[in-house]
DNA sequence: CCGATCCATGTGACCGTTCACAATCCTGGC
DNA sequence: GCCAGGATTGTGAACGGTCACATGGATCGG
């Protein structure tokens, strides 16, 4: 026999205290000696009940330990009050950290957030993964960066209340869905003129995968580095990379490590960034002496890479946030919110970026 | 007028098709032409229902959009097929993997997950999410791999079925709960021995908080850092770190590279690690060759930091599956599968870590 | 002192499904 | 040809709330 894996898994189950069904407003009805419609207007606060009978209710549903059952009211009101948030990865410091802004506004709001991961990049995959999150009812939440994200926004019946957190869908057709973003493209060229004023030739970018099907639509960030180098009227190199991680990043900076051309890089994420930073390093090209690299989104480490990355920051829970307004709105539009504020994104300048051969004094 | 921050929110709502009512299994036999028990019996498989019948009852289905609702089903059944995940980030790769783990099981299991962020540290912030969180029904699954996680742990009223991802809970009070965990504090250990092994004199330890409240019982990492040196017969010095993230890391790390003796460094996450590795560059200490890191939990970056950091790496996703695994037997014992297997740690050694006044040799 | 109102409370129906049981049809054995 | 019994199908009553309306008493202006 061979080492199949290692649980440990202590079970102590409670004393199993008889399992009897919980307290339904009835039977609280008939403890306090009211009509369990009394009962309901108690625990949704209705004004006009005398304050004794209150006091007797609340008595009673403490005695009773009752909990109003949140599937009768969802049943019984026909509204769900949940949000669905369908991600492809969690894993990652933008989703999560736009997940958790959703989150956040949405238990302000006495909603319950459901998480819905795109494992699968099959499009039956994608189907039942869609299917599932809309059998749940309530609101969609489709944080829609990469194409996988895309491509479930597509599957979504239209009858189904459905807000996008997304890149800026800039020159492309508009979203058929209210849809909430940052200014990327902006972003992107901000940084990219950065460079570029700095005294680099040209810029070069490690791209992040498309979130159009066939690729060929490039992302904001994409775009925003092509204009500022169309812009500058310098040289416009070819985007690389394939992927999202360090590893896709490592692999683009290998082939960039070998042009001695290339001295500003600028990089789709961090995860990105940090992959080039090394194939730099294993080519024995110094950041910033040699080369520039910029990254994107500021995740909280890239604070503390060696060097410090400068990055892009990203204000990923403010979008959550702010998506969850929308599709609040959306559902009912009574609760007229204004979404809440999303920040711009900032450009955070940091050891990893400098002017074009600035290397240190002591060599 | 100052930047309050920036929105961009383009709405284009779909041309509102009416909101119908949608359609029930009443609708759905009315068209079918059978009574609404026999749609039921469709659309649950149950055995004894004529082909033709069937047939019937699926073209109705089909035509009227008919989507069973889950929440009536809830209500009818009395079982809520749902987990609520409570955690206290998912920024943090180790939770943020449990998280996608659980899901992966539970959609299987055709569970919904909810997530229940404990953003806040005060007990009535902990108090809101758990309410909200067992007022939702269904299962708890609670990341208990920080004081926050087990402070809500012991709000969960006992009649709530919970399950526990969280640390070996080795030598406390067992937990009150079903619980899963790896072996951390065996693998802390077989971290620590490897660098004494290696020559160290001892081996410093950056930790993780504490889950317990007064933070005096150490960690399971913590005291198996402990343990080898003690085995060892070397000195022990004492735990330093107070967080988390790369910021606590670096903190302690600026303490560390302060002290010549130092050369060996285990750290309670790659976070911190990447903190310490950070501060001993700023000090002119060189790694490996003045000092050796190693981190915990292998997030997928660690790999491709400069130095790449050894540490050990943590099943985390498989964690999540068998928690789920767990709550689910619990929640219905009739469906008795075993839980998956979860990988034991394993130290991933890389560049960061080495013999002790391993300097390259062109120094 | 009476009707108009407002306040406090109760009653019945319903949300969309499942469960328990009844009813009907069909088949086969004797 | 009759009856047991399985296969199919239907009916009524939950599940735990909300909603719309009805009821009874108190308040109040004229």
């Amino acid at each position: 026999m061979h080492v199949t894996g290692h649980t440990r898994a202590g079970a102590s189950a409670p004393p199993d205290t008889g399992q009897r069904r919980a307290a339904s407003i009835r039977d609280v009805a008939r403890v306090a000696g009211v009509s369990y419609q009394t009962v309901s207007r108690v625990i949704n606060d209705h004004p006009s009940v005398r304050p004794e009978t209150r006091d007797r209710v609340h008595a009673a549903i403490a005695e009773l330990g009752f909990r109003r059952s949140a599937t009768a009211v969802a049943l019984a009101s026909g509204q769900v009050r949940a949000v669905t948030v369908l991600t492809s990865n969690t894993t990652l410091y933008g989703y999560a950290a736009t997940l958790q802004g959703v989150e956040e506004e949405a238990r302000a709001a006495g909603f319950s957030v459901r998480v819905g991961v795109l494992d699968n990049d099959t499009d039956s995959g994608i189907d039942r993964a869609v299917a599932a999150a809309v059998d749940g009812g309530g609101g969609l939440l489709v944080i829609g960066y990469d194409r996988i994200g895309a491509a479930a926004l597509d599957r979504i019946p239209l009858d189904v209340p459905c807000a996008v957190a997304a890149e800026n869908p800039f020159g492309s057709r508009p979203p058929r869905r209210p849809a909430v973003w940052t200014d990327d493209h902006i972003a992107a060229r901000e940084a990219t003129a950065h460079l570029l004023g700095l005294g680099h030739a040209t810029v070069h970018y490690v791209a992040i995968p498309s979130s159009s099907p066939g690729s060929r639509r490039p992302t904001p960030r994409a775009a925003g580095w092509q204009e500022a180098l169309r812009d500058a009227g310098v040289p416009r190199p070819k985007p690389c990379g394939k992927g999202w991680d360090s590893r896709a990043g490592y692999e683009a900076g290998v082939k960039l490590a070998k042009d001695p051309a290339v001295t500003a890089v600028l990089c789709g994420n961090d995860d990105l960034a940090l992959g080039v930073l090394r194939a730099l390093h294993e080519a024995g090209r110094s950041v910033p002496g040699d080369v520039s690299v910029i990254g994107f989104d500021d995740a909280p480490p890239s604070a503390y890479l060696t060097p410090s990355l400068s990055s892009v920051r990203m204000d990923f829970t403010g979008l959550g946030r702010a998506a969850f307004a929308l599709l609040r709105q959306l559902v009912d539009p009574g609760s007229g919110e204004t979404p809440p504020p999303v920040a711009r994104p900032e450009l955070v300048l940091r050891e990893s970026s400098g002017p074009p051969g600035d290397r240190p004094s002591g060599n």
